[in-house]
DNA sequence: AACGATACTGGAAACGTTTCCGGAACTTGC
DNA sequence: GCAAGTTCCGGAAACGTTTCCAGTATCGTT
């Protein structure tokens, strides 16, 4: 393997200018520069990162945390991020964690061992303490996260998000808007601060604004997004306990064509007998029978923002700043007017 | 940042005693070690990882290269690879590669720019020559690839896959049981030596075995695995130009649902109508209407065999090896007999 | 009592960079 | 033709580890 120390040797310069021609530092004449290039081509010459990263306390790799990388939103998130990030320059180290590992704390070991220069948080809770966000000391975005930080002061950390209590919402207004008024939810969780908790209280506060009571035995909760046999039996519970409902909001794509499935296989055809809407928009929503009515988060471009926003973090400190992506209702069909 | 230096200073030992013990080196006494241990957490020491790769000449990340991170198998891959991966201290380096991108020159880069210590690979292609074979110095694993290397020696790769021509003979073999005889075929492509590929010889096989002609007008490519609109086009195109067939094999989960709506949109019913059958069994799959008939590939156990083959190919450099996985058939709602 | 073996420890070089500091050579302005 | 500034370059320290080598102390053997 050659080193800086070889170029130099071969081009009869010290090492110090080689890594100088190497760093692009202005200090150095063409003449040198030249003679320096052409011999890291002969030489195939390849700078050592660890070296390096050494010397300079820091590397070039941003870490994502990922809570469930087999979350089909993620994954498209994940596919824009990897581009952008490949693209300038940087380099992408991977991690998924499961729902109950704690992000904030894993993140702080992974900088601090391998002197990692940002995080993205891809899921997650968001009620974190200042000092729980104390532990991380290097630029980080929170994606997918509301940006409703409950305690904390919006200069202490950056985020990438749809508005998921106004989703919510929205997703029971066109239910609302369609006739219906028992209106079921399936959720992961009610009360983990996570975005969970934000579209469940979206739902309640729809429900109040169209003077509706909430119903405590029409919520169901799976306790995940992806495990669709959770999500089916958590539905099949739901329509064995109270089958008076006319619509389901889900709260996430997922979540309503296991729902779909669960109330076919107990006699309701969707959306005859009963509605569903859901949150995500992902492309395969448009492609099951029948087709969603979801609320479409832009993923390309909510990907793309969290890549330049970690950068520009990493590249200039500044400022935190929070991002808020509007959602759009993308008519499918598992929905109709109740009685028509 | 406390560094050995300080937990060497604190307790009055020398440095390399430090190291010693940080490493479980035997040559230390049971009070020092104990001392040193203290030390670590008292001064809440956290090894320096580039300063520890400089020396030993190498780092602890391995590449994982894929072809299409938003394929849902694929995910499901990456979660359990991410998990023992982590589990075992080593760390991941996600690269996503569009499907135009060569695979090999870009994994030769990366392992020499950043000092990786191994390859994945997901997706691509199959018939590498060795030249091109040549050009990776680091321990690696094709996965999802078939274990049909064109050109190469099985000592010269190592693999973990399912059979691909068997899972699409037995895929037809299924639909030829049920008394169908004009089978159409959704695939990516015909000839990119991918897996895409080898599943259509595989159906090609599976018609001669059974007497049935070969018809190049049944076959539909979509050019993509993932993107859902151009699967529904190219299976609409099919339908219009020849609806004679009672039967789709769809070589990936996603296509067939994608063409399940577009016989749908056409007016033909599934499974009355036409019967399909795919390949992947996506957990999804069990739950859209009607149910997949699908060849299950044991996903989690196929990545965590990926993990630990490279893993140990990288502790313990040796033989080359080559695993395949049997494919089950998981019967769902989208097949009948014919005329049945 | 002397010796070799054993158990443990310290010193120092090495890994391949970056960067600070000082100095040589060359230019400019008078 | 000389001081002052500019441009370019080399030397060397530093980053935080690991590991080799040599050394001391302790112990058991004869």
């Amino acid at each position: 393997m050659t080193n800086i120390k070889d170029i130099a040797l071969h081009c009869g310069v010290a090492i110090s200018t080689v890594s100088r021609v190497l760093n692009d530092h202005p200090d150095v004449s063409q003449d040198t520069r030249e003679k320096v290039l052409r011999a890291v081509k002969e030489l195939h010459y390849i700078p050592n990162t660890s070296a390096r990263n050494l010397v300079r306390t820091s590397s070039d790799t941003i870490a994502l945390l990922v809570k469930g990388v087999n979350n089909p939103f993620f994954a498209r998130l994940i596919k824009v991020i990897g581009r952008e990030i490949a693209q300038r320059g940087y380099s992408l180290e991977l991690h998924h964690m499961d729902t109950s590992e704690d992000e904030l704390r894993i993140g702080a070991q992974l900088t601090n061992e391998r002197k990692l220069i940002g995080i993205l948080f891809l899921g997650g809770r968001f009620n974190y303490s200042p000092e729980e966000m104390a532990l991380i000391h290097v630029p980080s975005v929170f994606c997918t996260y509301t940006n409703t930080f409950g305690n904390l002061n919006p200069s202490a950390y950056s985020s990438v998000a749809i508005d998921d209590k106004q989703a919510a919402q929205d997703a029971v207004d066109a239910l609302v808007a369609l006739g219906h008024r028992k209106i079921a939810i399936l959720t992961d969780n009610k009360d983990d601060r996570s975005i969970s908790e934000l579209r469940f209280q979206g739902y309640k506060d729809a429900l109040a604004m169209h003077g509706i009571p909430f119903e405590p035995n029409l919520v169901a909760c799976t306790g995940t997004f992806s495990d669709m046999r959770a999500i089916y039996e958590a539905t099949s519970r739901l329509i064995e306990r109270d089958s008076s409902f006319t619509a389901i909001f889900a709260i996430a794509d997922l979540m309503a064509i296991a729902a779909i499935k669960a109330l076919s296989d107990h006699g309701k055809r969707v959306p005859e007998d009963c509605s569903v809407v859901a949150i995500d928009g992902l492309e395969l929503s448009s492609y099951t029978l029948p087709t969603l009515t979801t609320l479409v988060q832009p993923a390309e471009e909510m990907g793309l923002l969290c890549a330049k926003t970690i950068i520009e973090l990493i590249e200039h400190p500044g400022q935190n700043r929070q991002y808020t992506f509007e959602t759009v209702l993308r008519p499918g069909g598992s929905v109709c007017r109740l009685n028509g």
